[in-house]
DNA sequence: ATCATTTTTGAAAACGATTTCAATAGTGGA
DNA sequence: TCCACTATTGAAATCGTTTTCAAAAATGAT
C-alpha cells in the first residue's frame, strides 16, 4: 500500500508538505506543489480514509435507519438520501430495523463507535427516552416518523392535513360510514392521520365507530384481509381510508375476488402515490407525499448539524401533502355533498 | 471522548491488557479481566472504529453498487444483503450509479481509499477492463449483472433458462408471433434472456423479427409506450415477452386504455414475480427470481474472499429461475399446442 | 543594509487502537 | 531446590494521516 511517506520520499519533501498539498492549504510553493502532484500521480496514491477519520474525527459517512427497504416508501426515501449525501461528499450507510427494537438500538451504536458522523432516524421502534442517550455521541435527527417530545430536528410531513383532506374527499362524495386502516399503533405518522381523519368526520357531525378500525395493515395481503373483514360486516362502511397504496391495492384486489365493485360499491383511498396507485384497475385516489424533498431536507439538516458542531435544537420542518383523485373513489352511486 | 487509556487508568492496568480483554485474548487473569470490564462499564467505553480500522486494515464495511433503489428488484436485493451482512457483523454502504458510468467508477474508489473491505457490483455501466484495475485494491464480486470474461466470482441467475421457459410457455399456448422487450442493450442479463427466448423460438422453427424488439423498456411508462407501438402495427404480435413485471404491467395498462383484452387478444409475460404481478388485473404470469438467495450468496462469497485474503478466482454460482403462470397469458382463444 | 513580517518547510507529536517484545511471575517435574 | 516451561503483564512501536511548533527563507519597509 502506498502511503503519504512514499509520496513524500519520491517528491523529496516532508509528509507535512504533501499533506498540505492534499488538503489545499496555502503557503506551498508552486514548484513543490507540482512535484507532489507528480509523485502522487506516478505512485497512484490515495489517502487512507481510516487514518484520516482517526485524525480528523470525521468519517464522512452518515447512516439512515429505516424499517425495511422493500417497502417502496423507504426505498424511495433512501434512494433520494443517497443521492443527496453523495452530492455533499458523504457516504450513506443503510440500516434496517425489520421492526425490531433491539436492532434499532444496535444501529444507533454506530454513533458511539464513531463509524458515522450522524444518523437519520426514519424508524421509531423504541421510546424516545431510550434513544435520547445516543445524542451524547453525535447528531441524530428524525425524518417522517417522529416523537414530538424529542429535542432534535424533525423533518416530517403534515400528516394531520393528509388524513384530513383524504377523509374530506370521501365525505364530500356522500359517504357517511367510513373504515380506517393504518400501519401500527405507536406510529405518530399514523396517529396524526387519524387525528385528521376524525377532525374531518367531526366537522360533519359524524363519529368514528372503532369496529371499522384496522390498525395492523401494512401490506397488500393485509389489505385483502381487511376487505374480507369489511365484507362480512352486517352494515359495512362504503368507503375506506388506508395508510398506504399497497393496502388500498389489497382491498381492491380482495373486492375484485368477491365481485364487489370499486368505487361503485366501495370507495378506497390510498396514501403515498406509489406507482401501484396509477396502474391498478381502478386507479387509486391517494395522497402524494413529497418524499424526495423530505429526504433532501433531512440530509441537508443533518449535514448542517454535523458541520456546525453545535448542540441540537428542537427544530421542526413540515412539508405539505396533496390529494390526488383517481378512479377508486369517484364515480360511485352516492350523491356528492357540497 | 473516553479512550482505551482512560479504561486502563481506571482499572490500574496497561492498555495492552485492556486491548487483550476487548479482543478476548487468552492469558489474562480472571481478576484483571473483571477489573477491565468494570472500568469499561463505568466509563461507558466503546472502541473507536477508525482507530481499529487503521490498525487492523479492516473496516467491517462492504458496499453494494446498484443502478437505483427505486427499482423494486434492487430494493429487495439490497434489503436481503443488508440483513446478511449485519448477521456477520458487517455494515452495508449503498451506492447508486443512476445509470452513470462515472458515478459507478466513483463508487469503486471506495476500495482504493479503504473505506470498505469489499464491493458487490450489481450494476455494470462500464467495460470490465475499466473496472478490473480496482481488483488490486480489494475483493470485488458481481451479482446478477455480469461480464463473462471477468476473473472474479459471479453470482447470477440462469437467465438463459428464464428466457427459455417463459417463451416456451407462450409458444405452448399457440402463439407464433412474439414481441420481445428488455431493459438495455449492454446488459448480459438481458442478452442471456434473449438467447433463451430465441432458443425456444428456434425449437419451433420460428425466427424472431427485429421489428418486434424493444430494448429500452424499464418502467411502467415504457411498457405503456411499447403497447402503443405494438397496437399500431399492421400485423401485431399476439404475445409479449418482457424483462420486468413493471413493463408487463405497463403494457397491460396500455392495453386496458385501448380496450385491448389481456390475455384474450394479447398475452403478456413479466419477469421477477414482484408484488405488482400478483395484484394487477389480470394477474401477471412471470418468472420468479430467487433474489434473497442470490443476495445471501453474494454476501457470503464476498466475506469469504475478504477473510481468506487469497486472490480472487473465476467462480460462477448460478441459481435457478421458475415459471409462474397466472392470468395474463392463459385463457386466450388460441389452441394450446403439445 | 537592517529589522520586522510573512512564506515556506520539516520534525515531531498527536489521533486511538493493536501487536510486538521483553520482563516478571507461576507452574510442574526432576 | 532448581530448571524449563508457560502464563501474565506492560512499554514501546506501529497503522497513515493531520497539526502543532519552530526554524529557515523570502519579502518589504525604512
Amino acid at each position: 500500500m502506498v502511503t503519504i511517506d512514499d509520496v513524500a520520499e519520491l517528491a523529496g519533501l516532508s509528509k507535512s508538505t504533501v499533506s498540505r498539498v492534499i488538503n489545499h492549504y496555502p503557503h506551498v510553493s508552486k514548484e513543490k506543489k507540482q512535484r507532489v502532484y507528480e509523485a502522487m500521480e506516478t505512485l497512484g496514491y490515495v489517502p487512507n480514509s481510516s487514518a484520516r477519520s482517526l485524525r480528523n474525527k470525521k468519517t464522512k459517512m452518515i447512516a439512515v435507519i429505516v424499517p425495511r427497504l422493500m417497502n417502496p416508501f423507504f426505498g424511495q426515501l433512501v434512494e433520494s438520501m443517497e443521492v443527496a449525501a453523495n452530492q455533499q461528499g458523504y457516504q450513506l450507510l443503510i440500516c434496517q430495523t425489520m421492526y425490531s427494537k433491539e436492532t434499532e438500538l444496535g444501529h444507533l451504536e454506530l454513533l458511539k463507535t464513531k463509524q458515522v458522523d450522524g444518523i437519520i432516524l426514519a424508524s421509531l421502534e423504541n421510546e424516545w427516552e431510550d434513544i435520547a442517550e445516543y445524542l451524547a455521541y453525535g447528531p441524530l435527527i428524525m425524518c417522517n416518523e417522529f416523537d414530538e417530545s424529542a429535542e432534535i430536528p424533525i423533518i416530517k410531513l403534515d400528516q394531520i392535513h393528509g388524513g384530513y383532506i383524504a377523509t374530506k374527499h370521501l365525505l364530500r362524495l356522500g359517504h357517511t360510514k367510513l373504515a380506517y386502516c393504518s400501519g401500527g399503533y405507536k406510529s405518530m405518522v399514523a396517529n396524526h392521520r387519524k387525528v385528521g381523519f376524525e377532525k374531518a368526520l367531526a366537522e360533519r357531525g359524524l363519529t368514528f365507530q372503532e369496529s371499522c378500525g384496522f390498525y395492523q395493515a401494512y401490506t397488500i395481503e393485509n389489505g385483502m384481509e381487511v376487505f374480507k373483514e369489511i365484507h362480512k360486516m352486517k352494515d359495512p362502511p362504503t368507503a375506506v381510508f388506508t395508510g398506504s397504496d399497497e393496502v388500498a391495492a389489497g382491498i381492491i384486489t380482495g373486492a375484485r375476488e368477491y365481485g364487489v365493485k370499486v368505487p361503485e360499491e366501495l370507495s378506497v383511498i390510498g396514501f403515498d402515490n406509489q406507482v401501484i396507485s396509477r396502474i391498478m384497475d381502478p386507479t387509486i385516489s391517494t395522497v402524494e407525499q413529497p418524499i424526495e424533498q423530505m429526504a433532501q431536507k433531512a440530509v441537508h439538516v443533518l449535514l448542517e448539524k454535523i458541520h456546525s458542531q453545535k448542540a441540537l435544537s428542537k427544530e421542526r420542518y413540515e412539508l405539505p401533502l396533496e390529494l390526488i383523485i383517481r378512479e377508486s373513489t369517484v364515480g360511485g352511486p352516492l350523491r356528492a355533498v357540497e
